[in-house]
DNA sequence: TTGAAAGCGCTAACAT
DNA sequence: ATGTTAGCGCTTTCAA
């Protein structure tokens, strides 16, 4: 390989450039800058002519428009500021293409922000996105510092919260009731007929959705005089291998447990897989089922029951909200969205 | 419940506020703005006495700054665009995740874009965020549309390309080389006698890191006089169940295969399992490899035969690299960061 | 240590 | 259909 041909573009570059502005594209074209302004954004009328040779000079020059002084004068930003736990939990990804799906028809653009599960990171971050003064809000979730509900109800911004239902929204909702979710699933286990009931998850303060999960789930099992038998909890991401071993412990320490009822997907396909490995007869003698819905669970060897929780759809469904606050300034506030998450009764539930 | 428990906090605001200036606390707390500026900003002298005051009035206003203004007023944008294909893929949260680390601990803030693999989109976003004048730029891949790397170097912003070594950068690149990725991957399953065999990946043109690793992949094959005897490709995301239904593609109609190259982990747990289910001995009968290093492998009955390919790591490196050219002006622009890839021989690779 | 004036690059509002 | 003027809310620069 000869080295000329690596040399970088950046090489022909002598000074950092001075970013273009409007002046420098109305001056190379001999049209007023109020005029390539209203060219480059489509407003008002401007004669074909004058329009084509600004779109001409602006494309000639490379001229990228100043968002930062536009949205100063005209006091409009098309942003939306989304502020989720985690990527790494694959569920959260799923809400941003719902909502990346609905705001790629419009004007509006998703910014990202994550919180780490720290409600004190949520604070700092919703502080710096509210102070590039978004023109709407999506964050996960009901729970949030004092501090944090107090600056987005003064931010005078649509905000819709989403994932859960269970609790006093700040503006608008969009999810499904975790505690109800738990209560079904602890409904459709009785109803099989076991008994002996472990639960796996996340340590709970870190999620208050698995934990409204948990309460809605040991509630209705307690109408029915059943108790969750063992518990078992864990730190940290979800992964197949962490499921194989927090199920290997309850179930050395609880071996008269017939069913595991897991906080999420990753973790119960993991304790699925122990199990087979084991040779244990599911669900005769072990019932499983999770929640969420993945579709890391079609390929696996016998389908784990869970709970479609629709991300994609709550992410779509935000955005609807926000963009039509934005199209329509009468547009209600305080929207209520509750969807219904539906069990997949698969293969580890229902007793044959 | 009763109806006044459930009355958003929005009820209680009467004309959606104007938000508060400088000038406002300004005046709440008799300093001139520009003092109050300084405070704010933790810079230059301000004697205690006021810097309490200040900081104790824009408290209990509810103050937050407008950083559209700060930003024109300094041209400076604490802003770092990351543009990457797509979130499914958890190949790209691992990055952001690296990303996040690094710039947590800096005034630097990264922002996401999503190209969905399409050039024309990458071109759109690119335009979109260079609008928003950020700090640096990191995005996904060397091959851009002409256009997009015109913006590129004319940004006068650092750049760093990452994930992919093979080919020449607009300024900075780290990542690995993928070409070097499949060579290794060849010579390996050649090692162990494999001769019959077969890849399943993406569609080319959408993948330019699959391309690429197959093409030397087939190049190492070929120097041992090995062709790959059956290839069977996909769209759209990955998942188990796909790479199930391509891995009984590919056997039915090439019987006589003995490995399988996987372009991904997600497909290749999939097959894996699918040969599992059907008696195939592994990897005596079949090998199996694929790429990427998910910890999704890990809980799996056996261990697929991947290569890691340091996702996270890529992600803190190009952050660095943004962030020394953003705290010192005479950072070396051009850095080239390639990394070395790790081959897990697992448990489908090596014939026993 | 503090303040006053000017202006960042654009757009709203009002001419023409 | 096009141009002119006056800011948007901050920070830079200079003065006190």
């Amino acid at each position: 390989m000869s080295d000329d041909k690596v040399v970088p573009l950046t090489k022909d570059i002598k000074t950092p450039p001075r970013p273009l502005t409007l002046r420098d594209v109305s001056e190379a074209s001999g049209v007023s800058e109020m005029t390539v302004s209203r060219v480059l954004r489509n407003r008002g009328d401007v004669s074909d002519a004058t329009r084509e040779k600004v779109l001409k000079t602006a494309k000639q020059l490379g001229y990228v428009p100043n968002k930062i002084a536009g949205a100063l004068a005209s006091n409009r930003v098309n942003l939306v500021a989304v502020i989720i736990p985690s990527l790494s939990n694959m569920v959260f990804p799923e809400v941003l293409t719902g909502i990346s799906d609905v705001l790629d028809a419009s004007p509006l653009q998703s910014v990202v922000g994550v919180t780490n599960y720290k409600p004190e990171k949520e604070e700092t971050v919703l502080f710096e996105m509210l102070s590039w003064r978004p023109s709407g809000i999506i964050l996960a979730g009901l729970e949030h510092t004092e501090a944090s509900r107090a600056m987005l109800a003064a931010s005078g911004i649509p905000v819709v919260e989403i994932m859960d239902t269970d609790g006093n929204p700040v503006d608008s909702v969009v999810g499904i009731s975790h505690r109800r979710a738990g209560r079904e699933m602890a409904r459709q286990i009785l109803r099989y007929g076991y008994e002996q009931i472990g639960f796996l998850g996340t340590k709970m303060p870190m999620d208050h959705r698995a934990r409204k999960r948990f309460e809605g789930f040991t509630e209705a099992l307690a109408k029915k005089g059943v108790e969750v038998v063992d518990q078992e909890f864990y730190d940290g991401g979800s992964s197949l291998s962490k499921g194989r071993e927090m199920t290997d412990r309850i179930l050395e320490r609880s071996p008269e447990l017939d069913f595991l009822y897991y906080s999420n997907d990753m973790i119960g396909a993991g304790g699925m897989l122990h199990l087979m490995d084991q040779g244990v007869d599911i669900p005769g003698q072990v019932g499983l089922a999770a929640f969420n819905g993945t579709d890391l669970l079609d390929g696996l060897p016998i389908k784990l029951a869970t709970m479609e929780a629709g991300r994609y759809e709550i992410g779509r469904r935000a955005a609807e909200i926000i963009l039509a606050r934005n199209e329509d300034e009468t547009a209600p506030a305080g929207q209520r969205v509750e969807l219904t998450p539906q069990i997949e009764i698969g293969d580890t539930l229902k007793r044959p």
